[in-house]
DNA sequence: CGTGGAGTTGAGTTTGGTCAATATGCGTGG
DNA sequence: CCACGCATATTGACCAAACTCAACTCCACG
């Protein structure tokens, strides 16, 4: 956990440890909330934002239908929600989809903070420009992609930001999500999530059974899902500035 | 022109007159570019954002087979590309879709008064933050609507969009695209945007033919799309401030 | 045990894609 | 002013990817 935060406040660019240090000690409690909770309801206006560091949230839009999408999936180490800092009102939801443990920071001092200090209030906006840029590749990946490529590139996107963090090495991670959980994100059924799975199994791509995912032809499938991690280089920096 | 920069300004929140006319004197040289011009290069690290004042621009991903999607579309008094302020290369390349009119602004005289003028950062940053919204909408009609909600969704947002900036009034507006422009908007083929875009007609919903849209029906439209402007608020406010 | 949630699989249907022909409209050069 | 050529739009016939529905398995948990 501790490791996580340091991480976290180590991949804000251009900040000094001077203001990394003003900002943790902002974070209020840490709390840790079970699977399927909702953290912050759709239309709901927070008072504060989130630092997760353990387990995976997801933001979610829900269709009159039950058409369920995930349209963002943070990872340990993410800030959560820096968004509703300058939005007044959700238009969808966060939810915790694996038990997860989370610190939280007023927005008050958040902003009193980046009046302050404005090269921290760059590192921030930083954050929510790459969250942007994920969003694109996911956006194309729906747009473009077949359901196959689709996951594929969701497993090399989560491979490389868990890896970053320290949670992937070696080709695994831990990944405790449902199929349908993962077809929400990559806009297909859980049925057909379950065949596509099925078919990279096959061509000895990836596994992923009981939780936990292992990449057995990292280049295949990269390939495959036609994945270029650049989109995601501010996200990689502390990693490659401490190779574990 | 002129009152698109005006309200490009204006919309701005929580800024200060003095802060606008610093920023207003900012911005470089005006001009125009004909439609299909690539105005970002992927790959490129751009030295300038830019201020759009006339046509529209897409912000255009390419897949190896020749799949395009565009993950963003921006509308006169929109900011384009004040992520590049904040990442250093481009993933995606940023196109006029039609013939426009763009002012620039370096991306240094940008930083400085950043950072001198946090109130001024903050609302810059909250332009990215909804453009993020719109992804996330985006993203969501991508992966749980059908070809004609998503296009249904589409002329709704931009309808509203457009309206918010004194272009579109009484349920028209142009829209100088090709189908296939649209195709790669909704991640559908062009041909059938066209047999998508007859079924709206055929229901009296909205039609599009010669470069100008006309929804005929507003509130039927809007509910096939579940399109609610909630995401689009911050847009708005200018509107709202002065009816015209 | 037995119950419920998640995963797996098959059969049949639907949506959207592909390919190809035809139409329309506009700008250029004769 | 007309003819040609190109880009875009439209339509049909056929095909493929993904969806639906439903059965059945496999666990984890009480």
């Amino acid at each position: 956990m501790h490791d996580l935060l340091a991480i976290t406040l180590k991949r804000l660019e251009g900040v000094s440890d001077d203001d990394r240090d003003v900002l943790a000690a902002l974070i209020g409690e840490t709390r840790a909330v079970s699977a399927g909770r909702v953290l912050v309801e759709e239309g709901s206006c927070p008072q504060v934002s989130m630092l997760l560091l353990g387990g995976l949230v997801g933001r979610v839009s829900i269709l009159n239908e039950g058409g369920r999408q995930i349209s963002e999936l943070n990872v340990p180490g993410d800030f959560v929600d820096l968004h509703s800092l300058l939005l007044k009102k959700m238009d969808h939801s966060l939810v915790a989809l694996t038990d997860a443990v989370i610190a939280t920071i007023s927005h008050v001092s958040l902003k009193l903070l980046c009046e302050a200090r404005p090269r921290l209030m760059r590192a921030l906006w930083g954050e929510t420009v790459v969250d942007g840029a994920i969003n694109r590749e996911w956006l194309l990946a729906l747009g473009r992609m077949s359901a196959t490529e689709r996951l594929a590139h969701l497993f090399c996107e989560l491979y490389v930001r868990l890896e970053a963090v320290g949670l992937a090495a070696d080709y695994r991670f831990d990944l405790r999500l449902t199929q349908s959980d993962a077809a929400d994100m990559v806009g297909i059924t859980p049925v057909h999530v379950n065949r596509s799975l099925k078919t990279l199994r096959e061509q000895s791509l990836l596994e992923w059974r009981g939780g936990s995912a292992i990449i057995h032809d990292w280049s295949k499938l990269a390939r495959l899902a036609q994945f270029d991690p650049t989109y995601l280089q501010p996200r990689l920096i502390s990693s490659d500035q401490n190779p574990s």
